[in-house]
DNA sequence: CTGAAAGCGCTTACAG
DNA sequence: CTGAAAGCGCTTACAG
């Protein structure tokens, strides 16, 4: 049986209450007592139960995190600045996975009740009205690129619509007129929101650049089809922009198949900055998205809230993406490694 | 203020041992007072307050997860794979990342107590020995890939060794003789294992193989810097075989910058089955490490641990590797995708 | 500077 | 089937 601050305190002929203050470093304790606890809770290898702290102070010093199935590199890099700015803090991290439902997003919140003293949220069903419903409404929480901005909790979102007008402005800088776009899955925020940039970015260039969207789904596949479709056409489009970097790797496999050359004959841009964008040939122009960063701000968010309640200011904070200019998009402009 | 057991009791009129009955599904309750206190529990949105249920059970339903600095797609992957295991058990996850140093690694494990009721530890520090000295003992855990076999903690261990054998046998099989091993850094477990592999299945195959080794570290760079090496030898090897992906690629890169052809002059093949490994040109032939499912395993190697505290068998698993045959390695076998 | 005591929210033998 | 009571291991006013 590990050690309790009973039997410390047993030890060292004191009260409970003293070993307490010795344990937090509550300052009032003779110096002499102190080094003779101490010595005790070194000697007994004594480690306080977070159980118990946690019932007694009513914190649990733990954020709860909710994640959806998001595809390996992402998932890894929010992860770990989440994980970063956790550390820094000295708190821990409750990781709930994939919710295939708002039922079980739901039911993943109220296990975590007691466990945490606020939520990290990513998941496409937890908008502020589900929060307002599931969350015990006392829990701080942010939501990370929740389609809805909720007035009661904070979130963090994306630029995805400036990231993508940004890269149809770079396609249209370099001397593209005809600009494709091979959309994502209808019910995705960041693919709505993407597709919306580049709508509204073509809108803004004027009449000689025309909307084209084909429809795709975020998959490497889906971007081949797209790719496939495109070269049927009449008029060929002399740039590709996909909703992601996997939908326009797929592009770029079946040009090549068709002896297309990128960027020779069309160019080719994406979404995301995965590794694999630096490594294919051509190597992919891009628009990059901050996923540690992202963690880490929306921890530290969670975190200031938990710090001082009830003065969360519920905000809506948006993160920059960043255009990754490489050899796909055939521009003369500056190269990124 | 989230309502407690004892707001149920009191609206049901009835003791908060009835009201935990219930609620932990204890068969001896009226069907009526059990309808009663359900309806209750609903319109007051009762949730149980886990930190209390732990410290009165002494469980907590939750794993500990220590994690090393792993690059992305591995990290993913065994998260994912714990992830999985745990929700199917309906356990929780307590993340902790990286752990610079032992001393880090000890904190860590000491700020869990309490939280969690079983560990699964993945880092270069914690042998055996370091687990006695800091696990509290008396905590269940398994760990992967760790150096030392305890004898009082179970451990979970890829097949480093026959998948580097199996890949040199493959080489020979399709006609390689001269098959130089680029190694990983001398301090990491992974690495050494795979070079024993490499030594004993040249050893096994007999005078007409030599061995013949190439310092690297696992990084990009150090397979480009001994791909370089390599081709200023007067005997230059027919095949490369790499400790792990990256460095393949890096050789794959110097290959291509010296006019090097791959598989044409030499054949290439690399450890682990990074996704990037299909996409490069030519694919890479390489070892696939199921990581998900050595995640998922050693979650359940703990959870059986924590159901059946004693009974712990301390067993050692060794988890199997796959050959991956593709482009690379000029082989005329079947070519997998 | 130190201690006695109540309390955090639950569970669980033990009676009845 | 139900309740009174003790206990899980800590913290924290409140006294002294």
């Amino acid at each position: 049986m590990a050690a309790t601050l009973r039997d410390v305190a047993r030890e060292a002929q004191v009260s409970t209450a003293t070993v307490s203050r010795v344990i937090n470093g509550h300052g009032n304790v003779t110096n002499a007592t102190r080094a003779r606890i101490l010595g005790i809770v070194e000697r007994l290898n004594y480690v306080p139960d977070s159980a118990a702290r946690s019932l007694s102070t009513g914190l649990t010093n733990t954020i709860g995190v909710l994640l959806p199935d998001l595809h390996g590199e992402f998932f890894s890099e929010i992860i770990r600045g989440i994980d970063q700015a956790a550390r820094r803090r000295g708190l821990h991290l409750l990781l709930s996975g994939v919710h295939g439902s708002a039922a079980e997003a739901a039911l993943a919140i109220r296990a975590l009740k007691g466990r945490v003293d606020g939520l990290l949220i990513m998941s496409p069903y937890a908008d502020s009205e589900f929060l307002a419903d599931h969350s015990a409404g006392d829990t701080p929480a942010v939501l990370i690129n929740s389609p809805v901005r909720g007035h009661s909790h904070s979130s963090l979102c994306v630029d995805n619509r400036g990231g993508a007008g940004a890269m149809v402005e770079h396609l249209a800088s370099v001397g593209h007129r005809r600009i494709a776009f091979v959309a994502g899955p209808k019910d995705n925020f960041d693919a709505t929101e993407r597709l919306a940039g580049y709508c509204e970015a073509v809108a803004r260039l004027g009449p000689g650049v025309r909307e084209f969207v084909v429809p795709g789904d975020f998959s490497e596949a889906s971007g081949y089809r797209a790719a496939q479709r495109l070269m049927t056409l009449d008029e060929r489009p002399d740039a590709v922009f996909a909703a992601n970097d996997m939908t326009a790797l797929g592009c770029l496999l079946a040009f090549k198949e068709a002896g297309v050359s990128v960027p020779g004959d069309v160019a080719l841009a994406g979404f995301d900055d995965i590794p694999l964008a630096r490594f294919v040939a051509p190597a992919l122009t891009t628009v990059r998205v901050p996923m540690a960063e992202l963690g880490a701000r929306a921890l530290d968010g969670v975190a200031d809230a938990v710090g001082a309640p009830g003065a969360t200011p519920s905000s809506t904070e948006i993160v920059a993406t960043e255009l990754v200019v490489r050899a796909s998009s055939g521009a003369r402009a500056r190269m990124t490694a």
